[in-house]
DNA sequence: GCGACAG
DNA sequence: ATCTTGTCGC
């Protein structure tokens, strides 16, 4: 597995109204027309960031599953410093620069990318993965553990129910069940797929745990990526 | 103005 | 995200 170290870009957003307007300088790229590659068939990859705040610390991982056997075909890491502070809706200035390196690292290409977080879903419609989807160009959605700002209702029990996720009266995104009666997981659009492909990728993805396996196996490597850092400090 | 708020 | 032990249940 290769693992590289990413420096800030030179010209990354350094306050709050700086990165809100490369937003709403990004957000017209977004494809919402092209349905994006068939559930279950080719390369799935999972994308995830572990910090360490206190050591200005920040690891991201990329593992790319075989979309039908959901089996591991590829791993790469990334760590550098911590790019953004965490605020709500500019989640994307503080996990991309260091996403992008590891998806770089890949020695296969990504096929699907699953974000840990929103797509659409987001209070200028331009989430995460809207935003890596963007600047790799790649189908891109987002599958996030809880509801933000957004309402709906509760889906029915079994899993594969779904229930809108509004903003108002627009439909950003789906709360999916992935497991019978448990709290369900939200979906929304990133790039490049519809959102009945996104709903439909997630449940191929769950067949066992709540959260996607493409989630699960990224969000164990980069802690572990983040703990390797600090034992190797440089 | 106040609280809520992906990770 | 991260800090953190045990515990209840399939």
């Amino acid at each position: 597995m290769t693992t590289v170290t990413v420096p800030i870009p030179a010209d990354w957003p350094t306050t709050e109204a700086r990165a809100r307007a490369v937003q709403d300088g990004l957000r017209a790229r977004v494809v919402l027309d092209e349905p994006g590659p068939t559930p279950g068939t080719g390369r799935v990859t999972g994308v995830d960031v572990a910090y360490d705040d206190e050591r200005d610390v920040v690891a991201a991982a990329a593992v790319v599953l075989d979309a039908a056997t959901l089996a591991v075909v590829a791993e790469a890491t990334a760590v550098g410093r911590i790019s953004f502070p965490y605020v709500a809706g500019l989640l994307a200035f503080r996990e991309i620069p260091t996403v992008l390196a590891a998806l770089d690292a890949l020695p296969c290409p990504p096929g699907l990318v699953v974000c840990d977080g929103y797509g659409l879903a987001h209070p200028r419609r331009f989430g995460l993965a809207s935003h890596l989807g963007v600047l790799t160009g790649l189908p891109t959605i987002g599958v996030a553990k809880n509801p933000f700002t957004f309402t709906h209702d509760a889906p029915d029990l079994p899993r594969g129910s779904t229930s809108p996720l509004l903003a108002g009266a627009e439909e950003v995104g789906r709360a999916v069940r992935t497991r019978d009666a448990v709290k369900p997981v939200f979906v929304s659009v990133g790039h490049r797929v519809s959102l009945d492909n996104a709903c439909a990728h997630t449940l191929a993805l769950t067949p066992a745990y709540r959260l996607p396996e493409t989630t699960r196996r990224a969000d164990a490597l980069c802690r572990e990526a983040l703990r390797a850092a600090a034992h190797h400090p440089s």
